[in-house]
DNA sequence: TCGTTGAGTCAACGACTGTTGAGCGAAATG
DNA sequence: CATTTCGCTCAACAGTCGTTGACTCAACGA
């Protein structure tokens, strides 16, 4: 039937993994995925999890590695555009790997550790091309505004949230960034 | 030595272990705190935390019951004022109730559901008196505005907004929930 | 003073968890 | 075809958890 090479078919069982793994650890957080659910919905035993990756720990830490924005400079328009483009309105969805770290960043400390250290990231890269007083600052709340806006969206699924196009979230929020990329 | 009836100790006792628990759940989330370190904590029997309370999860529902805020009608300035002040930023610091309620609230389902009552109420209650279109969607981003810096603060405790006098916040917020409030 | 109540403890059960080492069987290699 | 490699499974261990029932003993009421 199937014309897979060995290693190929170790790969592709390799990657399913990682992937169910994601996506349980986005919907249900760390300490609620267990590796024997992992391996049943990838059709795996759990043995296998654990040859590969070799602990929950490690197959958390491979599913929640997230692609940073580059490292360019911009100004603030673009950035408030990145800003609500990226992170969480625009599309809709957020890719699985953010999803399952803001899934667990209040209650696993490792992921706690992973959140401060992208969020802290973006906020230093944000408060760099501010204007002004206390940079550092708004940006950080510039940043804490799409945070809170992605979980209530996303992850609390909030009613008043849902079914409303990325777009009028976008148009809402601008001038809330605005105001505070400008003095 | 101490001139205590049975059914005084035995409210201290009940009292001592919700505090305790109230703590543990704040600052660890459901998963992470187990009865037995709850019991330890309060320096008594896993056993008696069970009887008092029946189950960890009537524990956890006792802990995070929290006062909303009365029902009176309010104008959007005096909305605002209270949105930076109840909600967490003014007095630096959460009630616990709350605190160990947003700490689960992404991985218990239970907690995301009491979670999704308090902001729904708080929405509805800011949305109403709003004016303009979209009321309730505005009102909707306001909360999560606060969310997200209450998240960033105090369950996250971000460098940038570490020793940041609760003033300072509230001044820099207050345009953007004003860009919300006004159409 | 004596029997009763009830606050609190002790030890254990059963379920579930992450993790491990031995082993199977088919694909790769010669 | 014979042998080795290795993807994968099976069964089990050790620990932790929520939860329970029997028990202890000091405070209470008559």
């Amino acid at each position: 039937m199937s014309e897979l090479s060995r290693a190929e078919r170790r790969q592709r069982t390799e990657r399913r993994i990682l992937d169910t793994a994601r996506e349980l650890f986005a919907q249900r957080g760390f300490e609620r995925t267990t590796i024997r659910a992992v391996a049943q919905a990838a059709e795996v035993d759990p043995a296998l999890v654990m040859q590969y990756y070799g602990s929950k720990q490690r197959l958390f830490d491979a599913a929640v590695r997230v692609a940073e924005p580059p490292a360019g400079e911009a100004g603030p328009e673009e950035l408030i555009e990145e800003l609500l483009g990226s992170l969480d309105v625009k599309l809709g969805e957020l890719p699985p790997a953010s999803l399952a770290m803001m899934r667990s960043m209040l209650t696993h400390p490792e992921a706690a550790a992973s959140a401060r250290g992208v969020l802290g990231r973006q906020i230093e890269r944000v408060g760099r091309s501010l204007p002004g007083e206390r940079a550092r600052l708004r940006a950080a709340l510039m940043t804490m505004i799409m945070l809170g806006v992605a979980v209530g969206h996303q992850l609390l699924e909030l009613d008043e949230l849902r079914d409303v196009p990325p777009e009028d979230i976008a148009r809402l929020l601008r001038p809330c960034l605005q105001a505070l990329s400008e003095g």
